[in-house]
DNA sequence: CTGAAAGCGCTTACAG
DNA sequence: CTGAAAGCGCTTACAG
């Protein structure tokens, strides 16, 4: 057969994708009826009966797929969120970014996620990256530095729910942990547990996850009158593990200076961990430490970790909740600060 | 002013993104020009110097950005790779999905992730919302039961690699380590030790990659004339914990039928972890063991396990290679098999 | 050599 | 009530 031939049917050219045109050519009828019938609204745009089944059973035979891009070129909605976290191989992020996508996925969008590694430029990158590609709204871990970015976004009134972390003089929608009182609540059980030099561990940042925490550790101490044992020691993220070593060799190798840390990140109370092992410090006689949100490495540690607790699950769904209500139009400004959960166990004496 | 009065130039409507159309107006081209301009074809499109000035600065004036998804549309192409994995929560999988993520960056592609859950209809559901996206081509982890699915993506004559598992039976490329080698080594290893009533716990599933694993086992087994203790464990992998617990009461707590276990997975050996933790079983002593993949949890144990650990680095990056061969028009069939690397360390006595 | 016109595959406002 | 025609924002084959 000729497949220039004339036919009863409009041959499909190979290794295309079958369009609605295709079928409407089959049947003899114009695109806009296989649109209204292919997308359930025959019946909203009286279409016959017989018509519909006719349309249905082409589509099914020629296997028809929808051609989402085409769509949302037309819609000007792709259904898509674009999610942009710290990196997705930390498993805190890893779990993060899975309840979101299954929650995304309820609400019917596709999630493309990216890693910013915590830096300005890559952040940039992906933000332009997913704008171009048309994604409805963010839903973004801010990295430090990225205020600019982020009130970009807002100017373009695209979408958009920050995570984990926020910016005090920016009016826009978070979903994060209360963080002042996270860190308030573990040192308040050092001190409980009667440890007075307890020193923090944070990140060197500005980003105000950090900083409230830091505030948090700075109003126990003084609440219990540790003022001058007030210590923090800041670690840079791109030098982690050596910075850890440095604060442990001062603090408590040489000096036993501390008797107790607390690690306000998940990242750093890794870091801290290889170091104790490394160095044969007895927790909690030595050293008691708290760490930060849960792992799995904290449950096997000789001594198991006390550890704050992030409701990961709640900060997920709660963040895709308020997107979707965003991408629907709503203009009210939702700013959630979740409940912190101290799970106390052997390490903290 | 009246909006829609005379002007120099073509106002721009409130909220609407700036196009080509918006740049080509301003200046009186067409819409031609700017795209040859902006796509860096000026020269070779012979467009003059002083237009090509001109176009750029009101692009920049205007603050053009490209919309992604009409370019997708026109172009048939959309830089979009579809990764579908087990779960990106598991760290195994989220380390894979960020070597993967970085690898495509610089490819120029964008990754969109999907979790499985191991399921068969969940794959199915990611493949047809991807496939309709128009991804360029698919990494993919295969779930169980998915061969006719991936065999449909086949038949599309769209790009794909399979990662960590494959399908012996089809002649899709892939990525895998070599998994009879990896338990192979791992089970002399624990003969070496001179441990004779070796387990395996492996997931209830005809996936190659564990059919491997247990077949490296029993070849291990067999050669250390060890044949009558062949002692296989299938888990399920929506009963995990249940299923590993049901194991060791049986094998280990009541009957002491057991002097060592090879863990098949990363979950499995985590599972088997707890276990030992609650039960308080002396590793190496009472029970040797050798898990699969790292984790942190592995360094922490206070008896450092022995793992199989995986080239993660070199399977996310060959995958994208090949993928991105695929798609450049390579038909070439890859299959790759990767070297494994045991960890030796306390845990197998 | 140059640039207007067609078309990717949809959806929907609008004319009849 | 019905369905043809316009248009989303690009790229590129093709006519002049």
């Amino acid at each position: 057969m000729n497949s220039k031939g004339p036919g009863v049917y409009k041959p499909l050219k190979m290794g295309k994708n079958v369009s609605m045109k295709d079928i409407a050519g089959r049947i003899g009828v114009s695109t806009a009826l296989v649109s209204f019938v292919l997308n359930g609204k025959a019946r909203e745009k009286r279409v016959g009966a017989e018509m519909t089944r006719k349309i249905l059973e082409v589509a099914s035979e020629l296997n028809y797929m929808p051609n989402q891009i085409a769509r949302s070129l037309r819609k000007g909605s792709t259904m898509t969120i674009g999610l942009i976290l710290a990196d997705i191989a930390n498993p805190f992020f890893g779990s993060l970014a899975r309840v979101i996508e299954d929650e995304a996925n309820k609400h019917g969008y596709t999630v493309i996620v990216g890693s910013s590694d915590e830096s300005k430029t890559k952040t940039e990158i992906l933000i332009t990256t997913l704008t171009n590609r048309k994604v409805d709204g963010f839903i973004i871990v801010p990295a430090e530095g990225s205020e600019e970015l982020i009130k970009g976004i807002m100017h373009k009134n695209i979408p958009m729910v920050l995570v984990d972390r926020f910016f005090p003089a920016l009016a826009a929608s978070y979903v994060a942990l209360d963080n002042y009182q996270a860190s308030y609540e573990a040192v308040r059980c050092l001190i409980g547990k009667g440890k007075m030099r307890i020193v923090i561990l944070a990140y060197r940042s500005s980003l105000i996850h950090m900083q409230q925490r830091i505030a948090g550790y700075i109003a126990a101490m003084e609440e219990g009158r540790l003022h001058d044992n007030i210590c923090i020691r800041e670690i840079r993220y791109e030098h982690v593990h050596e910075d850890v070593q440095r604060v442990f060799q001062e603090l408590i190798i040489s000096g036993k200076k501390a008797d107790a840390l607390f690690l306000a990140t998940n990242s750093l109370s890794v870091s801290a961990l290889y170091c104790i092992k490394e160095q044969g410090i007895k927790i909690p006689e030595e050293l008691a430490i708290v760490g930060f949100d849960g792992n799995e490495s904290f449950d096997f540690f000789y001594a198991p970790l006390t550890y704050v607790k992030q409701p990961l699950d709640e900060m997920g769904k709660e963040s895709v909740k308020i997107l979707v209500d965003h991408i629907n139009g709503s203009k009210k400004t939702v700013q959630v600060k979740l409940k912190p959960n101290l799970i106390i166990r052997e390490s903290c004496g």
